[in-house]
DNA sequence: AACGTAACGGACGCATGCGTCCACTTGCTG
DNA sequence: CAGCAAGTGGACGCATGCGTCCGTTACGTT
């Protein structure tokens, strides 16, 4: 008796996948399927088999990333510091999507017909809403902080994905040290002991 | 005698220009030549006629976008106030950039098979630096503060244009606010009767 | 008013992506 | 080791974008 697939349809199975990873990373949720199936040496049918819809093939080549984002955000809100938690999840945040272009075009929802991961951004957004919260508390984070300002930082790291590959980590990096900087409430000083990493 | 275009023929150009402009600033410059002349109520032969390539029609939809650009680098370099005039350059590009997805594409060379702004970068952005350098030598800027930062920060102004059209532009203006903050030299806060705009 | 030509836009041939069908191959089981 | 069902990929028909050709229209001149 068997349920699984057969050796070879998991081996192309997974073949697939790994394509469709390396090719969503590189150039975002517009690759085409073809282009996976031939990265992959495999015929659209066996791609179209495994996977009916793109969106299929995008949930489950993404299924790391989002649980990445989830740790992220969860260790971010398990730092007693909730300062640093937040400082933490605005960088690896911004790094995780810069470095996969089609991450986040799914998580922001580029492309709405083909993916959406709202359900998952509501949620991993409560979460961040609490440690903004903890860190205006301890006087940390600007009280004017709102999470529409964190989805704004994110929206606009996407633009981060077009700076050249070579040099994108930096820019990233750079980048979330200037708005963490802009995010300190008046007062507390970066340089006082009390800085961010 | 008539060097010049007949009636008919200059109204068919004047609108496939506003077409694209609409267009561009809508959608980016993704856009395709046929949507384009269907927008304009024109024929593609009319289109390509007028505009034999892409680039073409880019180079003179944008070059109103680009001489504004123009302006706003040179009132902020005209400012007695390095700081003030560096902050508005900041918001200004930013606005101009997110209002105009194709702009920005075009600006940023998000697709140089189609078209190639980088002279008018590269000019610009000598402006830009000796902003910065004023700013600096003002003690306004946090001396760490590179031209490189700056290109960082309009390439993630780029992100925000994903941002539905009717908050853009409060998304932007409050970006452009949480940079600023991150960019004051250590000591000048915001609200001792500094602060820039 | 009549005419020559600039200007027009529909239609063509080519390329590419889509999702599906089907004749052939091959791994597994008995 | 034999047979069958699972598995495969090439090829098809459809849709869309591309840039160009060419028969028709109508502007502006005389």
């Amino acid at each position: 008796m068997t349920h699984l697939l057969r050796a070879d349809a998991r081996e192309n199975r997974d073949r697939v996948l790994a394509a469709a990873r390396e090719l969503f990373a590189e150039s975002g949720l517009e690759v085409t399927m073809r282009q996976i199936a031939r990265r992959a040496d495999v015929g659209p049918a066996t791609l179209y088999r495994r996977f009916p819809t793109k969106q299929d093939l995008v949930l489950e080549a993404f299924e790391d990333e989002l649980a990445e984002c989830s740790s992220i955000v969860y260790d971010g809100s398990a730092d007693p510091d909730p300062w640093r938690g937040l400082c933490d999840v605005v960088e690896r945040v911004l790094l995780l999507n810069a470095r996969n272009q089609g991450f986040t075009d799914a998580f922001m929802s580029a492309h709405p017909d083909v993916v959406d991961f709202a359900a998952h951004r509501e949620k991993l957004g409560r979460v961040v809403s609490t440690i903004i919260r903890r860190a205006q508390a301890a006087g940390r984070l600007r009280p004017d902080f709102v999470f529409d300002d964190f989805a704004v930082i994110l929206l606009a790291g996407r633009g981060l994905t077009a700076a050249p590959a070579s040099t994108r980590d930096a820019a990233v990096r750079r980048f979330a040290a200037l708005i963490i900087d802009g995010l300190r409430a008046a007062g507390t000083e970066a340089g006082t002991g009390q800085e961010c990493t």
